[in-house]
DNA sequence: AAAGTTGAAACTAAATATGTTACAACTTTA
DNA sequence: TAAAGTTGTAACATATTTAGTTTCAACTTT
């Protein structure tokens, strides 16, 4: 099992948006090359990260923009903008435990608690990282290279 | 995307072994009525905690038992036996980003860091988790039914 | 010898992830 | 205003993964 790389996608993409904007109008098509992920899913990447109110895009003319600072957007936001997880939690229960038997009837509360320590404890270091981290890093090994 | 439901079969699972072990013979049969997941899938399940010298099982002979103490028994442990996670690591990287992009050939570089910190916060909650805490607890609502 | 069990292979079915094709709606610019 | 380029989106295709199913040999107990 694997978050889908539309997360990793995500972040290059926002980090691509940043470091070219003004040299350049930041396409679907660009970001598809830079990438090497279909412009189309790029697209689709866009869109919930412009539902989620982190980048601006508009029909016809050309270029994302960033609709705020980096350090105001954290990997946090970006994981759940593309959907990273199911609604339902990061762990999958099995869906039919016996309630005709005492562990089955009960497992599902004894667990619950546990899992959803372990989810939070992904997701907040996620928001710990602001994407303005990723991009200083970024520009830091480019300037390096 | 969800992790899958192996980890809590194979915890429901144990937690079964544990507390039935001595009053009947926790067979791979049994465990499908307590899961409600398919008795082949169970026995693969008892295959791989069984590799990783948590459960012990014999052809024939039906009945598992317990390879270790309870509190030796660390969720994490029962997470990698049922390989909840790739080895490529929980995120999955796109795979071809440009590398003729000073973004795209460097992005990986700079968020691996990054998503290895968020994969270790998660396996440190589960390794600070114990079985013998889910068992206690399991146990507790048992009696106050 | 019979009955019950585990281990495992081979196949099926369903769900998910990613890519592809196609095209309408929109913006810019010639 | 027409042409060119772009976004948004639907519909379909393909590959992979997850979980279930069928089958049966190997093993243990009685």
């Amino acid at each position: 099992m694997q978050i889908t790389s539309k997360f990793t996608v995500a972040v290059h993409i926002l980090t691509c948006i940043d470091i070219f904007d003004g040299q350049m109008r930041v396409t679907s098509d660009f970001l598809s090359g830079s990438t090497g992920v279909n412009a189309v899913i790029v697209r689709g990447v866009l869109g919930q990260l412009r539902t989620a109110g982190i980048v601006e895009t508009r029909q016809g003319s050309g270029g994302a923009h960033l609709a705020k600072a980096l350090d105001e957007i954290t990997l946090y936001d970006i994981y759940k903008a593309v959907d990273c997880v199911d609604d339902e939690g990061l762990f999958h229960f099995h869906e039919n435990p016996n309630a005709d038997c005492p562990v089955g009837r009960n497992i599902h509360k004894a667990m619950d608690g546990r899992l959803e320590a372990a989810q939070a404890a992904l997701e907040n270091e996620l928001k710990s990282t602001t994407l303005a981290q990723v991009v200083a890093d970024t520009r830091k090994i480019i300037d390096g290279e």
